[in-house]
DNA sequence: ACGATGATGAAC
DNA sequence: TTCATCATCGTA
């Protein structure tokens, strides 16, 4: 089973959409070649409210993917030299995304986007194939007692919203790294 | 523990 | 126009 995830996915609420993508691939197409990536460390962030949020202050320039409709990707540069991959959820005129913090064998959110050759070309573009940046099902499931919930990282700026836990991540991680094959899913 | 490094947003 | 800040990482 391969089945590239659609708009429908991305438009429920967001901290559905972050847990859900746990267990799922990010698969890139560059120059022929394909690569896919069991995604393993995911945060959300959602809405104007949430302190934590590029949103918070209300749309910019930057941030205006966050508005749009859901299913798209929203990058930016971080720290001057990091981008940051972020794919936006929820409804359409609801600022709220998912930022991909690790795949399988690739931890942290600066990486993530080095390894996968990433930057702002693929800004707002939609996650299809024809962008060549999307998701897919692979038919795993991801049961709960897999899944840590923590605050999320470098956000203690932001009050009490600094503490929800909002970080999603697959408790096996560090087998990915080491590249032993994953057991934290089962076959559908 | 800290410097790199530049875009962003808010203040002036 | 200036300034503080920043969803991080590599080196020490």
């Amino acid at each position: 089973m391969r089945r590239a995830l659609k708009n429908d996915f991305f438009e429920r609420p967001t901290l559905a959409v972050a847990r859900d993508l746990l267990g799922k691939y990010l698969v890139r197409r560059k120059g022929g070649k394909t690569e896919a990536f069991l995604i393993t460390e995911v945060e959300a962030y959602d809405g104007w409210h949430d302190r934590a949020s590029h949103a918070h202050r209300g749309e910019t320039e930057r941030n205006a993917p966050m508005f749009r409709s859901a299913g798209r990707w929203y990058i930016y540069l971080c720290y001057g030299m990091h981008w940051m991959l972020n794919v936006v959820t929820g409804p359409s005129g609801y600022p709220a995304a998912v930022l991909i913090r690790g795949v399988e064998g690739v931890n942290g959110p600066a990486r993530v986007t080095k390894r996968l050759s990433i930057n702002r070309t693929q800004n707002d573009k939609p996650a299809v194939l024809r962008s060549g940046l999307w998701v897919e099902d692979r038919g795993f499931i991801v049961s709960s007692r897999l899944i840590g919930r923590s605050p999320r990282i470098g956000v203690d700026y932001a009050g009490e919203w600094a503490r929800k836990k909002y970080r999603f991540f697959l408790k096996n991680h560090e087998l990915s790294l080491r590249g032993v094959t994953h057991r934290v899913t089962t076959k559908q």
